[in-house]
DNA sequence: ACCCAGGGTCATA
DNA sequence: TATGACCATGGG
């Protein structure tokens, strides 16, 4: 049983909200490398400290899989540390150049594999996670993949689209049911999606007043 | 002082 | 398979 939607809702979410945001210009971040190590530093972790990370890396020239291969956890923890849980994260980041160096280092390989078979190889790294996978199936490698996140689950059950709870795989299945499977919508959706729960109101994600306001379920029970 | 932020792993039942 | 503890900094 396929999540079910009214026939052209999805789009039109999508439409009210490029149409009151417009472009978000995501993944910010230039090379594909950097995109999978802020995919990881960004976890449970506001952007702002994420960034605070990632140009630390930068000034410190360890901004390559080679360089984060050869500093220790520690070193690597300290130049990460703003973004939080940083031991942690600094064992994922070696984890992450490790893989791409079983790969070549090589970015243009990601474009060109499976899909499928890719994903599985990502959920097989340590520190890689479903949200974490997809962000960098869609956003480093450019696969029609419909990242996942609280943010997304928390709008979409409070349009009563999705339960509550929901695992990921089925939240997943709303999107690529309901939508052609598109690169480019997939990106700027999920970015929209970002920019309306930060942009609304934050305790209640969607409120009445917002450009998904009519849509929402506080307009059901009818008045 | 409290809550949360663009999650994931690991141990336990 | 499904919860819960744990990881930790910075801004509101």
């Amino acid at each position: 049983m396929e999540p079910q939607a009214t026939p052209g809702l999805l789009n039109t979410i999508y439409d009210r909200l490029f149409a009151t945001y417009g472009r978000q210009y995501w993944w910010p971040a230039e090379e594909p490398f950097e995109v999978m190590v802020g995919a990881i530093l960004t976890q449970s972790a506001a952007w702002r400290n994420a960034e605070k990370a990632i140009n630390n890396l930068m000034a410190a020239g360890a901004m390559s899989p080679a360089a984060i291969r050869r500093l220790s956890v520690t070193e690597l923890g300290r130049i990460i540390r703003p973004c939080g849980y940083f031991n942690t994260k600094a064992v994922k980041l070696k984890a992450l150049a490790d893989w791409f160096g079983s790969r070549g280092d090589d970015m243009n390989e990601l474009h060109a594999a499976d899909t499928g078979s890719l994903r599985r190889e990502l959920l097989a790294v340590h520190g890689i996670g479903p949200e974490t996978a997809d962000s960098i199936l869609l956003y480093a490698a450019g696969k029609p993949v419909f990242v996942i996140d609280a943010y997304t689950r928390r709008i979409f059950s409070r349009l009563d689209l999705l339960p509550q709870k929901e695992n990921y795989d089925a939240c997943q299945r709303l999107f690529t049911a309901n939508l052609a499977a598109d690169t480019a919508l997939y990106n700027e959706y999920h970015a929209l999606l970002v920019r309306l729960a930060k942009e609304a109101c934050r305790k209640q994600p969607l409120c009445k007043n917002c450009c998904l306001g009519d849509i929402c379920c506080y307009d059901k029970g009818g008045s």
